[in-house]
RNA sequence: GUCCCCAUCGUCUAGCCCGGUUAGGACACCACCCUUUCACGGUGGGCACCGGGGUUCGAAUCCCCGUGGGGACGCCA
């Protein structure tokens, strides 16, 4: 096939990737204006994970012009956040790169170099001591009624969109467009497009609610006379309750918070990379390294998901269960580091065997890291509380006295080193009592933990040893 | 208001491109089973093609119009 008629096909067939005859370069761009939220993590995982499928490079950008909007802490979430998830940026602030720099508060010459450009070509000029971007075409005096005045309209063809994800769209920019800020600094359009340009972007994927922007990038390329970059908008994720997309206020939308709450990151991306793209089979659970290789634009779909935390609380909890043992110990340990309260405290103070001991019993019981410091509190400290509906309801019914009795008579010299032994210990004795295991179950549960939920009763006996064991029964026959 | 995008269970989605399925999976929900509480797990159940027109022997699938949802319209990004 003829070369303009591959790169015709190329341009113009819906989701078909694009040459690859040069490496992929794809660039994530946030702007540190705030925290780092879900939908920027998403658009961020989608680049990351183009870049790992095709073996291309993933850029960081960080697109701070707006001076006074900007902060050095929303950066550091930023870094924080996407180290956290596992992206890794191949070029950008601190790693560095042949492109650099890569923060825009740092590329001022560049900009002014390619402004230049546009001035010598009578691309742009000065109006109210801001620099406009010149559109080509007959100009007319209009008046827009939801803008309430009059502005200038230009008679220009459509920009064309080719989008991967969208396939061919076509929008109309009829009005000039600021570039460069009466205080100097240049607009998000103009540095977007020129650090595509500069940086040697390959692929653009980013956010629908770009696709309207898209059509004054697309003219500001023509401009400098370059071949826009592919472009993919990926669908928007909306916000779990009520109208509109998810933003930064809405609950749930924090990255860090997923952090701070012990979330898993793996089990984090792998939700996030199921909100707009699927791999077309069943499969929802999956390794990194299947994500990665199964991830394409064909597998994007084109309509907004709804966010849902009980989907990702899910996914959290089937990747909590498969954590190995030490890896699960690790991050409990970590967790319970972070919270400052008295239990914690104490966890962290017991023989790390037993605090070993504690979380594995656990484990299988728990749907989050989160929940453990107040599921194990009972571990740690002899003061724990007692759900006074259970001891009504439990000690109310029966002769669960005599049953506490029997019970640490027979624990006083029972084999405690399995959960089996124990098991069987207190299954003969109900056997000779002509009961049940259940009988003995309840009763003892309450003395133990003050509650009637938790990890299997033997595990707890095993656990807490022989000698607590029996003063938590004696306490509550007392 | 103008322009752009989108439309399958409550939610995420498969199926759509290239018309023929009992419209599949997962989360959530309900029931039952497992069980030593709570979970996990297992089995089963309810639940969807937005509406209307076309095209066709046949439409979730193709076309048009509605309607609904989302986005953009800044010297924010």
């Amino acid at each position: 096939m003829p070369c303009f008629l591959l790169t015709f096909y190329l341009l113009t067939s819906r989701k078909i990737s694009p040459p690859t005859m040069s490496q992929v370069r794809v660039r994530f761009a946030p702007s540190p204006t705030g925290f780092f939220h879900i939908g920027s993590a998403r658009t961020a995982l989608f680049n990351w994970l183009y870049a790992r499928h095709t073996g291309g490079v993933f850029v960081l950008r960080i697109e701070d012009t707006d001076q006074a909007r900007n902060s050095e802490e929303f950066l550091n979430v930023i870094y924080d956040s996407l180290t956290w998830l596992g992206m890794n940026w191949d070029e950008g602030p601190k790693v560095g790169g042949s492109y650099g720099p890569y923060r825009q508060s740092e590329r001022a010459p560049i900009y002014k170099d390619y402004l230049q450009k546009l001035l010598d070509a009578g691309r742009a000029y000065e109006k109210d001591g801001a620099i406009w971007f010149k559109l080509l075409g007959e100009r007319s005096e209009v008046y827009d009624d939801h803008r309430k005045k009059t502005v200038t309209k230009v008679a220009n063809a459509p920009a064309v969109i080719d989008d991967q994800i969208r396939g061919r769209v076509e929008r109309l920019e009829d009005e000039d467009f600021v570039i460069f800020r009466s205080d100097g600094n240049p607009v998000f359009h103009f540095v977007n497009v020129v650090d595509d340009i500069a940086m040697k972007i390959t692929h653009v994927i980013r956010g629908e609610d770009h696709l309207s922007n898209t059509s004054k990038h697309v003219e500001l390329f023509k401009a400098f006379g370059v071949q826009p970059p592919v472009f993919a908008h990926i669908p928007l994720i909306l916000k779990q309750n009520g109208p509109g997309k998810m933003s930064k206020r809405d609950q749930g939308a924090l990255i860090e918070e997923y952090q701070k709450r012990g979330y898993l990151p793996e089990a984090l991306v792998n939700f996030l990379s199921l909100l707009g793209w699927s791999p077309k089979d069943d499969r929802e659970k999956m390794l990194l390294a299947d994500i990665i290789s199964l991830f394409n634009f064909p597998g994007i779909n084109q309509s907004n998901a709804r966010f849902d935390d009980k989907k990702l609380a899910h996914m959290n909890m089937a990747y909590l269960l498969e954590l190995p043992a030490d890896d699960f110990v690790a991050r409990a340990r970590a967790y319970f580091e972070k919270q400052g309260t008295p239990v914690a405290a104490a966890a962290l103070a017991a023989d790390p065997a037993y605090f070993r001991e504690v979380m594995l019993i656990s484990q299988p019981k728990i749907k989050a890291i989160e929940e453990l410091p107040a599921y194990t509190a009972y571990f740690f400290t002899e003061d724990f509380s007692t759900d006074a509906k259970v001891r009504d309801k439990i000690m109310g019914k029966g002769e669960p006295k005599a049953r506490l009795a029997e019970l640490t008579e027979m624990l006083a010299t029972a084999d405690f080193s399995s959960d089996t032994a124990i098991e069987e210990a207190i299954k003969a004795l109900a056997t000779a009592k002509g009961l049940g295991f259940g009988d003995y179950q309840s009763v003892a549960r309450l003395a133990v933990s003050g509650t009637n939920v938790g990890p299997s009763l033997t595990g707890l006996f095993r656990v807490l040893g022989r000698e607590r064991t029996l003063a938590r029964l004696a306490k509550l026959a007392a």
